[in-house]
DNA sequence: CTCCAGGGATGAT
DNA sequence: ATCATCCATGGA
């Protein structure tokens, strides 16, 4: 198994995998086992430098233990970078994944300068907005829809044992999430053992949708941010705040704000404090004029922070989120 | 606009 | 052991 080396500043990998954006990475020793796409990978972050180890052919082109520097370095943290040359090397697959190229510092530096966005910005230094495979995310998010964190997990790792496929990643067993074509394959009930409930049939339909061709995925990336979220909601269980959940961790709309419970509490209590009849319409309003072109960034620190300092549960010790 | 079903884990009684 | 709470979508 060949191991590589990425230089990662300003990246806090457990962060960034504990903060709600994403929810099959399992703590593995020092680092944490997953899949990207159809790799199996494993990531552990030593000082600046994050190491990895990647199953499925794609590392053998380059020595062991290279190091690389300067990763992918583009300009705005919209640019995908996805249009390589060469086959991209394991290193290019993890770099853009977790959006090493993504320029944080500028980022933060255009949030708005508050109490809770400057709390907020504090709080979750490293902490990055990846690139998630579109169908996986759309799924996955589907899932989401009324679950909280931990379920979410429990629901995407049953999904991936019963129907993806089985990697190994350093005598680690895992499993890759299963292809849109496999789950419009199943049934409602299949579905319905994994933990889904009512989301089963959402899942399903979907899975058809896309399998079929009938939602081309990949296609939506041309679309502008009002016709994508349009498109993303025409899938049976995907409404406003789902879209923009994909949209902001998939489709790299990086403006895109989605709103939650947790979100709605801090905009409530930071931002509309003792004013009274403040609809959901009026927040988000609010939120895509106040928070700027990075505002799904400032929405993920906001909602990170808030999860993580408020009173609201898990107090406990942060490893407990990884099972 | 309001009301509410929905599934399963977790927290409170 | 039961009971309440967390949660987004979509339909009445």
């Amino acid at each position: 198994m060949d191991l590589m080396r990425i230089e990662a500043p300003d990246f806090d990998l457990a962060m960034t995998l504990n903060s709600g954006q994403v929810f099959h990475w399992e703590k593995y020793g020092a680092g944490f086992c997953g899949t990207i796409g159809e790799h199996a990978v494993y990531v552990e972050k030593r000082g600046e430098v994050l190491q990895i180890k990647m199953e499925g052919g794609v590392l053998r082109r380059h020595g062991q233990h290279q190091i690389l520097q300067n990763v992918p370095r583009p300009t705005t943290a919209a640019t995908a970078g996805s249009r390589e040359l060469a086959p991209p090397s394991a290193a290019r697959v993890v770099a853009h994944y977790f959006a090493l190229d993504h320029p944080l510092e500028e980022i933060c530096a255009s949030f708005p300068r508050d109490q809770a966005m400057n709390a907020a910005r504090d709080f979750c230094r490293g902490l990055r907005i990846i690139r998630q495979p579109k169908w996986e995310c759309l799924a996955t998010f589907i899932c989401s829809s009324m679950k909280q964190v931990k379920h979410i997990r429990q629901i995407s790792r049953a999904l991936r044992q019963r129907f993806g496929e089985k990697k190994q990643i350093g005598g680690n067993e895992i499993f890759s999430f299963p292809s849109s074509g496999r789950l419009a394959r199943t049934s409602e009930s299949e579905l319905r053992k994994c933990g889904l409930g009512y989301r089963a049939r959402n899942l399903l339909e979907t899975a058809k949708l896309v399998a079929s061709g009938e939602a081309d995925l990949d296609s939506w990336s041309a679309l502008s941010d009002r016709q994508l979220r349009e498109q993303l909601s025409e899938s049976p269980g995907v409404g406003m705040k789902v879209a923009n959940c994909v949209m902001l961790f998939a489709y790299e709309r990086i403006a895109a704000f989605p709103i939650d419970v947790w979100i709605e509490r801090v905009l409530r209590e930071k931002y509309f404090a003792r004013r009274r009849k403040v609809t959901g319409q009026m927040l988000a309003d609010f939120a895509a004029n106040y928070f700027g072109a990075h505002g799904g960034y400032a929405q993920q620190y906001l909602f990170h922070h808030a999860r993580m300092t408020g009173k609201r549960k898990s107090q406990s010790h942060s490893i407990d989120q990884f099972h």
